[in-house]
DNA sequence: AACCTATACAACCGCGAGATC
DNA sequence: CGATCTCGCGGTTGTATAGGT
């Protein structure tokens, strides 16, 4: 665990972001040698980062099969739903999203979500259809719509939420209004136009014989 | 046009658990 | 059985950019 740096790691390591030269150095090393042991994968690959960079950047960006950008409303609801139930286990909540990362959706969750459930519940859009959608939801995972018969205690554990569950269905309830309006203005590919994206990449890869 | 602020996301850090030597 | 290593997790920070003044 990074108690100690490995000596041939100590002689020059790079941070910051990523380059396509670098990506592509470990797309590549990857799609021959396979991931795993990912320190001595770095040093094989000839990357001047640690393993742990190389991990972090492998499972969060450029495997095939990470979706990116443009969370659904049921995904949303998902991690609304699934964080509900077991707090900040990001990778444990990630399980059950295909793609989605635990960095993503702990991103999603302190900028999209938790920005939201902080506010008062003063700004309530509901509607009959978002109602509608919430009841889909909470039917179909036993998400309780506006239940305050559960505890937070009961649902997260002891180290979770100062919301109380009131408030925080409430605020579940408030908030997918917001969202619904959110996804629906959104172009689909408006958020992706900044980066180059990975079928791309593993088009060039393709290219490089691999 | 220039500056300021808020937002979103990529990446880093520290730590604990489990595996291996 | 302790030391070391790797992996994975969750929290936090840094930075680019969009939007507002």
């Amino acid at each position: 665990m990074d108690k100690k740096p490995c000596k041939s790691q100590e002689v020059e390591v790079r941070k910051g972001p990523w380059t396509m030269e670098e990506d592509l150095i470990l797309i590549n090393y990857i799609a021959n040698h396979g991931e795993g042991v990912w320190n001595s994968l770095a040093r094989a690959a000839g990357l001047k980062r640690t393993g742990k960079s190389c991990r972090l950047r492998w499972l969060n960006y450029l495997r095939p099969d990470v979706r990116r950008g443009n969370i659904t409303p049921e995904e949303q609801f998902l991690i609304m739903e699934l964080h509900a139930k077991w707090g900040n286990r990001w990778s444990k909540i990630a399980k059950h999203l295909p793609g989605r990362t635990d960095n993503e959706i702990k991103n999603y969750w302190r900028t999209r979500i938790q920005k939201h459930m902080n506010k008062p519940a003063e700004v309530c859009y509901s509607n009959q259809s978002d109602c509608e959608l919430l009841d889909q939801q909470a039917s179909s995972s036993q998400l309780p719509c506006n239940s305050t018969n559960t505890t937070n205690a009961d649902l997260m554990g002891t180290s979770y939420s100062p919301l109380s569950s009131f408030d925080y269905y409430n605020n579940i309830e408030a908030f997918s209004g917001q969202q619904q309006q959110q996804v629906m203005l959104e172009s689909p590919s408006s958020q992706e136009d900044n980066y180059w994206n990975m079928e791309d990449i593993w088009s060039m890869q393709i290219l490089n014989g691999n």
